[in-house]
DNA sequence: CTGTTAGCGCTTTCAG
DNA sequence: CTGAAAGCGCTAACAG
């Protein structure tokens, strides 16, 4: 920066100006470029924000990067953060929760200016220092354990019930539904909304059409085997979320059997299936927007209690008999 | 750091050496412990690389982060480095080559340490100031256009040859092709292994049989429907890379024909559809590590001339018959 | 609108 | 093994 303000024959304060586009008389801001473009200078933004404490980055932490929703998200949050000038840095802690801390350390080291948080299942209580020393943060997806932020939810029950109530209407009684874990929101709200349903239409539950989160492909056959088996077996069937009706599609596969199914979360090719799978859709964009307009709100001194969004889901029919088999 | 060297007694030069694993005196690595724990002290990442020059962090630059092979790459990437104490940053173009010189511009001003690109078709001269000043910085998938620099890729013309052999082993002459733009790389290569598989079997090439990049599902379909109503109309086809192969299978559905059909890359779900898809692999694990291995040299200094390393596909064969329809 | 001075938090250098 | 001093590249605060 001083070479650079040596060669337009200004202060190096001036240089300071133009790069961040502050005011500066024209014919210093012309030299002051030139000298830029003849030196091929680039601005240090680590120093910058080492002084100013601001380094105009958010962080964006996903615990999935490879589902659907969540890159979809990290797209829109991306664009949205571009528009007013910050940059989005993205980890993602591929489902292992004990990274979620070892990322929000990295990200406060980096002083990020904000954050936006998709939780896996851990608490988050060790965050409460940095939120208290005014590091805005905003979750997404699922609401914080043991700490008071802002958070965007999907109508996450709503979607579900909708879902089974589409099941039932088509005559179904018996109704699988491959859920995700119980040990936190999405899972207890979206098992919620199944139940919701089923005792709206006077159905009775039966825990042996649950199944608690088969992790792998293996485990979720064996889990609708044993549904299968059941003297009463399904003849229709849910996923709350897209890494289970992969699974299962797989498991239906197996067993050559086609039945009405459903899942919560859309995803890619889901409509190439044979037949195509109906889905809950969460709302990417109106979520991520969400999101980042309440982060910057924080950003900007905001201090008002925390507050929840909540976006409605979009429930997609791709078509597909819904009909029992017979 | 000051306020940490008080608390433990000693000079903060003390606290910066615990702080990086320098040998200091048992006791005073325990007074400083203790007093980094009690005030939760927490380096600045920016400040050391601001003095430093090296950041420990180095930048994963893809252009389409949701395609399988790039993601499982970027994991794989980031393992090994974590392993050698590096962070990485992750920044993905979506497909729109002007945004890869914008994030380079963002990676040097955050002083990172290296840098591993996958390119975009855009040429990459802009990247030669930084390459000279010392940055490290090495290819994956693609060479770098104008630009010397060590570079991983895949057996793209190998690859691309076996599948059109499998094809024409199963009695196919009539092959359509669905191709990468042939303006970079790995378009070309695998262009040109079909032309290689081709001409070993003395199959004449025929232009009409190529479709390159239909960019929509739409114009898939109707690259598809030309290629259909030839005099003499492919009885089987290759995709030349997963997006393309996922527009096809969408094709396909609308006509309601499940052709013999193999594809460049793998993506999920290929192995769920009816027919599974045959596709040829490309090893993301050994051309993530040998990136790693080739960056690392580099940033130990390693000035000898640049490298190619070429590493072969894997073809995963999936089933469905290759057998022409009639 | 421009320049000067101080200092962000850390590592480097070099002297003890 | 430890400490003091200097300074990385930049912006804040203020004076001109």
């Amino acid at each position: 920066m001083i070479d650079v303000a040596r060669e337009a024959g200004v202060a190096f304060k001036t240089v300071s100006r133009v790069v961040n586009g502050e005011p500066v008389r024209r014919e210093s801001l012309e030299r002051v470029d030139a000298a830029i473009a003849k030196l091929g200078y680039r601005r240090n933004i680590g120093a910058a924000s080492l002084r100013s404490g601001r380094s105009r980055t958010v962080g964006l932490l996903v615990y999935e990067i490879s589902e659907s929703f969540q890159l979809s998200l990290a797209q829109i949050v991306e664009a949205a953060l571009a528009e007013k000038g910050y940059r989005l840095v993205v980890a993602s802690t591929m489902g292992l929760g004990e990274r979620e801390a070892e990322f929000f350390e990295s990200f406060c080291a980096n002083n990020f200016d904000g954050l936006i948080v998709l939780p896996s299942t851990v608490e988050q209580s060790y965050m409460r220092p940095e939120l208290e020393a005014g590091v805005s943060i905003v979750f997404v997806d699922r609401p914080p354990k043991n700490l008071e932020t802002d958070v965007v939810l999907a109508e996450n029950r709503e979607g579900m019930r909708h879902a089974t109530e589409y099941l039932i209407a088509g005559g179904h009684r018996r109704i699988g539904f491959f859920s995700l874990k119980l040990d936190n929101y999405t899972g207890v709200e979206r098992h919620g909304g199944y139940r919701d349903a089923l005792d709206a239409a006077a159905v009775s539950y039966d825990e042996r059409l649950v199944s608690e989160w088969p992790e792998t492909r293996q485990q979720a056959l064996e889990a609708l085997d044993a549904m299968l088996a059941l003297p009463s077996p399904p003849t229709a069937f849910l996923s709350g979320a897209s890494p289970l009706a992969k699974r299962l599609l797989w498991a239906f596969r197996q067993r050559k059997i086609t039945p009405p199914f459903v899942s919560y979360d859309d995803f890619e090719l889901a409509d190439l299936f044979e037949p195509p799978v109906t889905v809950v859709s969460q709302d990417s964009r109106r979520m991520g927007l969400a999101a980042v307009d309440l982060l910057l709100q924080r950003m900007q001194g905001d201090t008002t209690p925390p507050r929840v969004v909540r976006i409605p889901t979009h429930f997609i029919e791709r078509g597909g008999s819904i009909m029992p088999e017979a």
